[in-house]
DNA sequence: CGCGCCGTTGATATTATTCAAGACCAGTGG
DNA sequence: CCACTGGTCTTGAATAATATCAACGGCGCG
């Protein structure tokens, strides 16, 4: 049975145990990294490549296990991180306690946006499973993109999206009830696995209950009641952290009415 | 009585009127705009000025009148807009007619941010009161950028004060209560006006109850509630839009209180 | 004066949280 | 092998927070 078949997929071992915190070395070691560039399946989504080794963005790589932490709220900010495998979240803090998770990125998408502009990080960022990552020095993308417009508006392009991103969040959280948040977060999951290439309906969630609460603005027992109570309505079929999405016109539908 | 002091300062007959919106002359008119430039007291808060008049960063001033547009959602985007005097709103459109005020801009600020990395806007820019505004297009500020290390560090300022600013919403919609909600707003705004030289305790409120209330991801009854509630208690004085702080340490402790 | 918009307040309904209990699952150590 | 543990997830009942519906007062404006 399918959902199975994905249960096996998803590695058994890294399922509800954090590993602890440490960096392990990148494959491809060795190799000269702008070779490894050229040949980079992400290519579309990353920065241009110049044709010298100085225009190199990618400065080194770095493997992450499972709860790994990337950077901390306070860390200078050097670099962004671009995500080749694996997937990390972002946890906002304030100095009375309170913590959210503010994103969740997956393949091909861009950690440590936050930094630019600042000289420190003010989130800290965390695996969510054995993740691999290309580390892109941000001075040096700076002094690139005085020499390349291509460059220059990459970078904006990645500032702006992680702006849309954020605005996409507020808007969730000031006007959505709970059920629509959880299931615009399920459609925004499904899109982005089918931008990259995996199943947009069918997908294995990297976080808890909890996390997802906290990035959705509710409390745990009330994602968890919202996940049974779609089940029930045959809009998805939830086991644990396996999801299948199985009426994904519905959800749109649930998302766009305008009940509030 | 300081209350009715503040009453007066403000403009009574942009109270609770929207007027026509369409385009007046700017002040200055016909003096060289770099000229203007060097004399304008944000300054501190605005892009460096160059030596060479290539290098000015405003093309050229805009007065809304209150009510009028600054922009709409799919305008395309060419330059950011810094407010000299008055104040604006930015309200997110969806296309199933969700709608949310997601920012509120006053003197010194940037509105337009939204736009960058993209070739449109996607929300709209609404004068509170009539407003004056210094244009700044920004293909050439990404010009001006290339040549000039400082200008693109301003650049990349502004947009990640942007990204902070929406941090900071998430974290509020997603993690406070309705009560701390307004007392991070009312603080917020305190800063903002202490920073630009404005009092920090006493001010006018330019947006409705609904308005503040979309901000807030509440409803406009609730907002009125809260007002009446934190009036009762002596936190502050509010008689329509005319708000007086009294109590900053405890509006502080009530965001800070982690209840929740 | 009357109209339209804004703001306040009360009663009630809805939604989400809190508190609490128990199930499931993987890893651990006897 | 099995009992035990800790973290995760589910579910129910009671409660708190917020929205909704409704009425009304105030104010500026034509």
């Amino acid at each position: 049975m399918a959902l199975a078949a994905a249960m096996e997929r998803s590695n058994p071992a890294d399922r509800y145990t954090a590993s602890i915190a440490r960096l392990i070395p990148a494959t491809g070691d060795g190799v000269p990294l702008a070779r490894q560039c050229t040949s980079c399946s992400l290519e579309q989504h990353c920065f241009p490549l110049g044709t010298r080794a100085s225009d190199a963005v990618v400065s080194t790589r770095k493997r992450l296990y499972k709860g790994a932490t990337l950077f901390r709220a306070g860390d200078p900010f050097t670099a962004l991180y671009a995500i080749r495998s694996g997937s990390c979240k972002t946890v906002l803090l304030t100095e009375d306690g309170r913590e959210q998770v503010s994103a969740y990125y997956i393949r091909g998408e861009y950690v440590g946006v936050d930094g630019v502009g600042a000289t420190t990080h003010n989130c800290e960022a965390i695996a969510l499973e054995d993740t691999e990552i290309c580390v892109l020095p941000f001075a040096h993308l700076e002094a690139l993109a005085r020499d390349n417009e291509r460059v220059q508006q990459t970078i904006h392009r990645v500032l702006a999206s992680e702006i849309a991103r954020e605005r996409s969040i507020m808007l969730m959280l000031g006007t959505m009830r709970a059920e629509q948040r959880l299931a615009a977060f399920l459609l925004d999951l499904s899109r982005r696995y089918r931008e990259r290439g995996y199943s947009s309906t069918e997908f294995v969630l990297r976080m808890t209950r909890e996390e997802i609460g906290s990035y959705l603005g509710l409390k745990l027992e009330t994602v968890s009641r919202l996940f049974s109570h779609m089940h029930r309505e045959g809009l998805v079929q939830v086991q644990g952290r396996v999801v299948k999405l199985l009426d994904l016109s519905a959800l749109k539908g649930l998302v766009t009415s305008s009940v509030q």
